[in-house]
DNA sequence: ATTACATTCAATTAGTCGCTTGAATGATTT
DNA sequence: AAATCATTCAAGCGACTAATTGAATGTAAT
């Protein structure tokens, strides 16, 4: 079988492929497209063993989808390119509109799809000024300071957990962060109703 | 370990990227992102058996990347959405700029990449609006019908040698076919070169 | 119907991948 | 320099996956 240099670079490509086929690298790559993290940090984010997450973290390496600098005693890792982000979102995109899999798991575990389904501009509009929801922005602060929507708390998703108590419990949050169907956003609402606090997810991000 | 509903929403993502994940059906992928096929012309052009290639489809089609339609005899396959289109596009472009294997196979085969002079896609309009040049498409004439650049002449590249009197030996010839690492394009320049025709490969193929 | 043909299924084999464990490396602090 | 801590390496086991066959299914032409 000769095997020709298009094979040659198919197979390349295919690597970048399965580094990310493997659902605990997924959740390191979601996890490293907020911030930066070291080896442990991810570990106990994800409930890992330290050493498991180190071999993953050196399969993405290898398939140029991380990079790590060294900081003091620990190993930083972060995404190596904005489109590693991109190439997750459409993934997660993809999955969302063409695996029945996917839909039936979200159907299944978040309470009604009706609850999940995420909420339009318009109606989020009107909801605001009534003052019946919260508007929550996952992004980084600096990124909220460049520019947020009318009303918006910001509560960078990293810091979630740890700045519940500042939500009005009372009221269904919606939250929002940079595009249509963002990472952070999927796992915020996670988050907020293992709680038991009422959350969807904002249909479009800030840009529109 | 509990196995959270997250984990499995991601391990359903894991499996569309696996599907991804083999230098096989990435090919695959890339002809289909074209225009629509049957099993065995899939095969043919790949060089896989017809039965290896069915499994790859079914492979994919479980993963939600491709849809098939019954045509008379034949099962015709075709991307399930354009953001699979993108999604592998997106992927080729982390390869090249990431991984320093894609860079060298691509200087190892494609040597000649830099020393032809690609054609910009910008630089071809402008020349091809002024009739300086002959634009052409390399790739089979069924993908030619499905869509191809304005003006563009179609001759396959295995009749490129019987039709060369076609061909309009006063005017430069720019060559493209499916993808930045379309073969194709690399041979028929030579080829034409051979035949003492100036010619050159367009930067970037079809689907940009 | 029967034949011809395209596609898929089923089962086998070989190879790969994921996770775990325990030890080794590398950097910082005392 | 020794101790401590984070991270990485190496080896091994179990599970999964790829690729290959030959047979089976299903469709269209004779």
């Amino acid at each position: 079988m000769s095997t020709g240099p298009k094979q040659q670079l198919f197979d390349e490509f295919a690597t970048i492929a399965k580094a990310i086929g493997n659902g605990g690298r997924i959740e390191i790559l979601e996890h490293l497209s907020q911030t930066e993290k070291s080896v442990d940090a991810l570990a106990e984010a994800i409930g890992l063993t330290v050493a498991n997450t180190s071999q993953h973290l050196q399969h993405l390496k290898r398939a140029g989808l991380v990079t790590s600098r060294r900081e003091g005693k620990y190993v930083l890792y972060r995404v190596a390119d904005d489109e590693v982000v991109e190439l997750m979102q459409l993934l997660f995109r993809l999955g969302e509109k063409n695996l029945a899999e996917v839909d039936r798991v979200l159907r299944g575990y978040f309470h009604e799809r009706d609850s999940m389904e995420p909420v339009s501009h318009e109606d989020l509009l009107s909801r605001s000024r009534d003052g019946l929801v919260t508007v929550l922005d996952l992004r980084p602060s600096e990124e909220y300071a460049a520019s947020h929507l009318p009303g918006a708390v910001n509560i960078p998703l990293k810091e979630l957990e740890t700045r519940l108590s500042e939500l009005d419990t009372g009221k269904e949050v919606i939250a929002y962060c940079r595009g249509p169907y963002c990472v952070l956003s999927f796992e915020a609402v996670a988050t907020l109703r293992e709680r038991g606090i009422e959350a969807r997810r904002l249909e479009d991000g800030l840009p529109e």
